[in-house]
RNA sequence: GCCCCAUUCGUCUAGUGGCCUAGGACGCAGCCCUCUCAAGGCUGAAACACGGGUUCGAGUCCCGUAUGGGGCACCA
């Protein structure tokens, strides 16, 4: 049995788009599964579209996502380059073979002359396209048009009668019209050739065996079997993968977004980079994409990179397209962070993010405090806000009505503060249970539910109102610095 | 305009003719736990787009309608 071998061929306009990671995902996914291997190759054929640095982009963030290549334009391979910008003699080359075999003719008509047909054909209500007007031209006035300085592009000679079959991996059978089909591009007249021709010169030189691609590709899939069929080449499977709509369910996630918020304010991460910025992990982002359009079985939702693998099958896969369920990373996010990594990896994670806000990260704090903040965020970053005050430089200070608690005013907050310090100094051992114990106490003394007196400490000495339990927070903040803060809090209560 | 694809709770999904009184998950609501916030536990509301067939029997098969998505470039 031939090795499986599948690939991901994105073009280089920008940075790598969440959907596009999912379709690489898949495909990875299907390749793994069969023991086969996963190629990247970059489509670079649209030379105004380029963008500098959008392939080391990719590699990184794939790499990131724990999708890793065989083969690609980095680590090179038997089947490279790995550029189609590098693979033009290739492409030319078979292409003038195929007009030297009657399955293709020059056309020399400019672009003014074809927007004309469109519109002509606009007008009497055919679907845009060429005529074929070029199809069968003379020997004469071919050289004429050479004589006027056109440079031709090649186009491909449909065949126009019958219909195209095929049976798609994930959409089943599908049947084309050939009628409906047009005399594509096949070869620019710069040289470069067009997706259609590319992507089967390439996927039969790289032997690659399943074509999986998003199922926006679609309706241009008869061109491509009349391709295959045109060079007598064996026709690889393909899957067309569905597409992630916005969350909304209206129109495909698309990179326009960037930036955009949805409905309820919240800003919809389309780029692969964006999720990592904003502080997810990598195994949940795939797990999370996994999840969306195939599903594990078992009613599993959490699961390894393995162990869909092992079960990764595009029969699988739902054809339909499905609106983009973001809510749902969170909650896979706040699972791995606290059920699937170690608090030494945690901290490691965190201190990042910690940095990243300008703080200066004491990596035996950092240690104490990861196992405080593991129940309570979903995205690494949302360290900063809820612990970010242990590696502040100094203190701020909180707000005088935020010390206060429920059914309480500055007098009697100010005397539960004053009645702490004497009992907090008087602890031989500075530990959560200790305080905890005496605080409680405490309470019942001056009659004070838990909640008034712990409430205001924790404000006192985190300076927050949300924060990490209070005597956890005091016994890693120690007993002097504990104490001091508690003193401020009178201070400001007085003041 | 023409062509292709899809359609189960708000959302992601299970379901491949009888096991479906339609299952799970997110989110949402309520309760419990609780020093804040989380986490955790329990409970609940919530769907087969519509209309015709086929069949003893349809969420599951067929046809139509509607809705949604996509395509129709010297872009990929």
């Amino acid at each position: 049995m031939k090795t499986v071998r599948t690939r991901f061929a994105p073009s280089p306009t920008g940075s790598l788009h969440i959907g596009s990671a999912r379709s690489a995902l898949f495909s990875w996914l299907l390749a793994k599964h069969h023991g086969g291997k996963f190629i990247l190759r970059i489509e670079d054929t649209d030379q105004k579209r380029y963008v500098e640095n959008a392939v080391e982009e990719f590699i990184e963030m794939l790499a990131w996502l724990g999708i890793h290549h065989d083969e690609g334009p980095d680590i090179g391979g038997e089947f490279g380059p790995y550029y189609q910008s590098q693979r033009l003699e290739l492409y030319q080359k078979w292409a003038k073979w195929l007009v030297e075999n009657d399955k293709a003719y020059y056309a020399y008509d400019t672009p003014e002359e074809l927007e004309q047909i469109n519109q002509e054909r606009r007008a009497k209500k055919l679907p845009p396209g060429y005529d074929g007007r070029h199809r069968d031209l003379t020997d004469e006035q071919r050289a004429a048009y050479e004589a006027e300085g056109r440079t031709p592009v090649i186009r491909f000679k449909m065949r126009r009668e019958g219909t195209t079959q095929v049976h798609d991996l994930v959409q089943g059978d599908v049947e084309f019209r050939n009628n409906t089909l047009q005399d594509i591009v096949l070869l620019k007249s710069d040289g470069f050739p067009t997706y259609h021709l590319a992507h089967v010169i390439d996927d039969h030189f790289m032997e690659i065996t399943h074509v999986t691609r998003s199922n926006e590709w679609l309706p241009s899939l008869p061109i491509h079997i009349n391709l295959w069929n045109a060079f007598g080449w064996e026709i690889p499977a393909y899957a067309h993968l569905p597409v992630l709509l916005n969350p909304n369910g209206k129109g495909k996630l698309s990179k326009r977004h960037v930036g955009t918020k949805n409905e309820s304010g919240e800003q919809i991460l389309v780029l692969v980079k964006e999720y990592k910025e904003a502080g997810y992990l990598p195994e949940a982002l795939v797990n999370f994409l996994t999840n969306i359009g195939w599903n594990f079985g078992d009613e599993r939702e959490i699961f390894t990179v393995q162990e869909a693998i092992q079960r990764f099958d595009l029969s699988g896969v739902n054809p339909a397209n499905s609106a983009y369920p973001i809510e749902k990373l969170d909650w896979i996010n706040g699972i791995y962070i606290r059920e699937h990594t170690s608090i030494e990896r945690l901290a490691e994670l965190l201190r990042e993010p910690l940095q990243k806000a300008g703080l200066k990260v004491d990596d035996e704090v950092l240690l104490k405090v990861t196992p405080l903040v593991q129940t309570r965020i979903t995205k690494l970053n949302d360290v900063v806000e809820l612990a970010g005050f242990f590696f502040h430089e100094t203190f701020i200070p909180p707000a005088k009505e935020d010390i206060i608690q429920k059914k309480m005013d500055a007098a009697s907050t100010i005397k539960l503060l004053e009645a702490t310090l004497p009992r907090l100094e008087a602890l031989e051992t500075w530990t959560t249970d200790a305080m905890l114990q005496d605080m409680d106490a405490l309470a019942t003394e001056l009659a004070l539910k838990r909640g008034q007196v712990f409430g205001a400490l924790r404000v006192a000495v985190t300076g927050q109102k949300i924060s990490t339990p209070t005597f956890e927070t005091m016994e890693i903040l120690g007993k002097d610095e504990s104490l001091k803060r508690i003193r401020l809090a009178i201070d400001i209560l007085k003041g």
